[in-house]
DNA sequence: TGTACATCAGTGAACGCGCGTTCACTGATGTAC
DNA sequence: TGTACATCAGTGAACGCGCGTTCACTGATGTAC
């Protein structure tokens, strides 16, 4: 007796060999026979679940940057002290990059090709996000005004640059483990009066 | 009378077309039949200067991505204290951006591919460079001691990540008008004793 | 100064391969009656 | 409970296009004598 294919779970293992094959080559990298083969599967089953391999892409794209844009608002939405929100963001980047490295990696390799077609001002946007969380700690004093893009770029390099050299083998530890020293640089960077 | 074709600038013309589809695109967006209408020229001729594809997008790396090393190592030769020498690194970087933001572009958007093949110990590596320079600052006791690799990843993020910002339209002024800003966030986040 | 020949950067057309995509098909599952 | 039919996820083979690369050629420039 042959095993049944297994049910309705084609689609996430598509997913899975996609994001995995994408972060670590590239889209261009990763040849649709490359996913289908490592499904398990023939390359006109991927086309049942997307239309196209740029579809797939940006699916990937969207729903992994989406969730950091929305962990970002929940957490803003959850407290008003910036000092208490920035430990939170910075755990919270750290944790989803341990709990899925292909995806933080295919977000980080790949967003060059996905932002210029994200509106700068879409809600699930990260970057504002957490760029409005740096605006309303000016407003209310508790770092000093200055230029808030700059401010934002500075405060996401501290944050996403362990990531990358984590991805590359040069940090021994995950992110999650530096997140309290990373949260700590942030703080004193932006010149935060705790 | 025809003019003549130009003289023996093809290959640097060749370079400048494909930095900037590089950069703008992408290598596997740019087509070698893009950079050579680019230039104004056969595809055929473009093989007269390069061998291939990826050596002529290894090359525009290297050079661009030396010359950061190079800049670095040299500020490190030029002096010992840990403060100066930040200040003439991010001074240098922005600059760098500034002249060339093409080649900075293609730098920090090829880097994922490029950076695999660099050996980590290679002597024209920046990242390395940097790192050497927090190293000494550890050893003199100018810094207090920390994870390297944290403390370089986290000062190589407050130097790129508005770099990239800036590439993306969300900075307003160039990197350099922010250098002092940026070498002034880094000693505060690493906790420089000055 | 003139002639013969090598070299070199360019042309223009073609080649071939990889890769995204399509399509007729098959068998299993769900639904109507 | 059984039969007829629609749906759906998969197969396997083929298609066609884009793109990197090649190649025989041409004309201009440099060199030897």
């Amino acid at each position: 007796m042959t095993l049944a294919p297994a049910p309705r779970d084609t689609r996430a293992r598509i997913e899975a060999a996609a994001l995995k094959l994408f972060a670590h080559r590239g889209v261009d990298g990763a040849a649709m026979r490359d996913i289908a083969a490592e499904v398990g599967v023939t390359e006109g089953a991927l086309y049942r679940h997307f239309p196209s391999k740029e579809a797939l892409a940006r699916a990937l794209f969207r729903s992994r940057y989406g969730a950091l844009a929305e962990g970002v608002e929940a957490i803003r939405a959850g407290r008003t002290d910036f000092s208490g929100r920035l430990d939170e963001i910075v755990a919270f980047f750290a944790q989803s990059f341990d709990a899925d490295p292909d995806g933080f990696a295919y977000v980080l390799v790949s967003q060059h090709e996905h932002l210029r077609e994200l509106a700068a001002d879409a809600p699930d946007n990260a970057v504002e996000a957490i760029g409005r969380v740096f605006a309303e700690a000016m407003a209310a004093g508790e770092i000093p005004r200055a230029d808030l893009a700059l401010t934002t770029a500075m405060a996401l390099g501290l944050m996403v640059q362990p990531a990358i050299f984590r991805i590359y083998g040069r940090l021994a530890a995950p992110p999650s483990a530096h997140a309290p020293v990373i949260a700590g640089a942030i703080r004193r960077a932006v010149g935060a009066t705790a």
